[in-house]
DNA sequence: CCTGTTTCCGGGAACGTTCCCGGAAACGTT
DNA sequence: AACGTTTCCGGGAACGTTCCCGGAAACAGG
């Protein structure tokens, strides 16, 4: 079933065919009605290798994505998505499980689907130049972290939120409020991740209201995941040490350790305040509401799209924007 | 950058770079070394679209998904993707919104991609055979609803819970602990859904314990999220009309539920149980811990690819096959 | 040295599209 | 009536692969 079986039933040529597929103005309304016909009967649909083959593709744009497990990206995706395809472009989306090298993937995906732009979502972004040299097509990457700067940002583009200020503000907003033994769950603090940045604004913010961090009160779990966050909350708890807030890197951990704090009778917000960083829809329904800082999805997606738009169509700005957070006062957070 | 330039740099032919890049046998040692020394140095990937279009896909199952906001498909979805993989087959997911026609939505990805099989993930499926006949290619449903049963059984094969017997379930293990005023929190009551079926058997279950189903302690959402079951949730409460447990149809809607109960300080599972079914794994950190009848994902995928690889493979074995769930006591549910 | 076999390689058709180009009508204009 | 213009259509090259087929070496056995 080609296009040539349907340009034989309705009597015309492949051309013709194609012209109707793309309506094109060329072709009369007799012969375009009669063709929509055999194609209806025969439930034609093109071959989408066909096409993308010979028309090049050079209107997608690729979104690699590390960790869909997130719930946090899924909003972020959405958001892409939708300015993709207002932009006039497809998008093909390639998700990557946590060891892989997004690097090559993205490369991988340039050629095979030869892309006109691509954009990193999360992870780590610490390649040299010659490495992205390989890529050949404007990138940008969004919410991730750099935390080497071994590439000089003017070869490439980013957005996201700045998160060691945004961990920092995070964790004044406790320390405002008197507490000054704060807990932190995060990811690791070595993985050159968006967590290991929100460990500095954590780190700093202690800094700035003078308090020493105890190792004691730090908790990484190493595996992006719910129950992971959840076991290295129960390790926290049952180390004995006293705390009366925890600063969660990410929602998700936050809300596996409402649910530890919960089973080891600690109350939230009375006796252990808990804020994170993301925003993501199921924090709102925890119990209590997460106190968490919000990041616009929308905007940051919105301007991600943007930007690589200009870039792609030669108005050469490669730009590095940061965003705000928004902070949403739940209920997890009381003032000593 | 194509194939032909890698076998220019490498002086060899096309063909020659081809069998490398499919290790082919018939190719010298030396031959290899050097070609695979090239397609290394220029960053080389082979273009999918003209690969697809030669070998015609016969190789790879199309997914689709209607509502990846569920959370529930997600576990799904990684379970059929392993087992596909597993196969030895590739995996292409299509996801579709709410409205869309899914059939149609298969029947184009069936075509354009020259896939041999297709798995139905959730919605309804409601066809009739002549529709069905356009796709082609074996076909498989699961976690679907097939509330008309239109198609007759032996056109196609499935795989899902009962959903109508284990809503039953779910609400007779109310109904056995005392609970007479149950409400439910659903989709639609005819959206030809899972939702639907849930519904039924919460109605059966209510009829086999001699208890009048009261219109004013249903609720429902017309759209899957939580929001929208956030405010179903709340207005069953703002109603007035007494309530000892609420049967949710999935455990989005119950973690909703949870929240909305909660904020109108009727205390789970005092005052109020909560009942649902899914499994998903954020409800295993909702406070408390839901109690839910958690479908078995990893078993249904398995099952799911393992039926469709027989039928594409000739042995015509067309099956419907119901899996059972497992009653996972949290703490939500209090007999009276 | 001749012949048969094996090993390796290149040529070229095919996959299903798109799109440029050229041409044939049909229509208008002087 | 002759000539431009427009409208519509078909031919055919091109996209980047795979894979069959045929052939040239290299090698074996007699």
């Amino acid at each position: 079933m080609t296009i040539k079986d349907v340009a034989r039933l309705s009597g015309v040529s492949a051309s013709t065919v194609s012209r109707v597929l793309n309506n094109h103005p060329d072709v009369s309304e007799s012969v375009r009605e009669k063709v929509l016909q055999i194609i209806d009967e025969l439930h034609y649909v093109p071959n989408n290798s066909a096409r993308d083959l010979v028309r090049s593709g050079e209107d997608t744009v690729g979104v690699v994505v590390r960790g869909a497990e997130n719930p946090f990206f899924t909003g972020l995706i959405r958001s892409v998505e939708q300015e993709i395809e207002k932009a006039g472009y497809a998008m093909v989306l390639h998700q990557i499980k946590s060891g892989d090298d997004e690097l090559a993937a993205g490369a991988e995906l340039a050629r095979s689907k030869r892309l006109c732009g691509l954009i990193f979502l999360g992870g780590s972004f610490d390649y040299t130049a010659d490495r992205t040299a390989a890529l050949g097509i404007p990138f940008i990457c969004c919410s991730y972290s750099n935390s080497f700067g071994t590439l000089e940002k003017s070869s490439y583009s980013s957005v996201s939120i700045n998160d060691e200020e945004e961990a920092r503000r995070a964790v004044k907003y406790l320390t405002d409020r008197g507490h000054q033994k704060i807990a932190v769950l995060l990811d690791s603090v070595n993985d050159h991740s968006v967590s290991e940045l929100r460990y500095r604004g954590y780190c700093r913010a202690l800094e700035e209201a003078g308090i020493d961090p105890d190792p004691d009160l730090t908790e990484e779990t190493h595996v992006y995941d719910l129950p992971a966050a959840y076991e290295g909350m129960k390790r926290l708890i049952g180390r004995g040490k006293d705390f009366t807030a925890v600063f969660a890197t990410a929602d998700s951990f936050g809300i596996a350790a409402l649910k530890a704090l919960n089973e080891a009778g600690k109350k939230v917000p009375e006796e252990c305040s808990v804020i994170a960083i993301d925003g993501i829809e199921m924090s709102r329904y925890s119990i209590p509401t997460l106190t968490t800082l919000v990041q616009p999805v929308e905007e940051m997606g919105r301007k991600a799209v943007n930007i690589l738009m200009d870039v792609i169509e030669g108005k050469d700005r490669t730009a590095h924007v940061y965003v705000k957070t928004d902070l949403r006062e739940g209920g997890t957070v009381k003032a000593i």
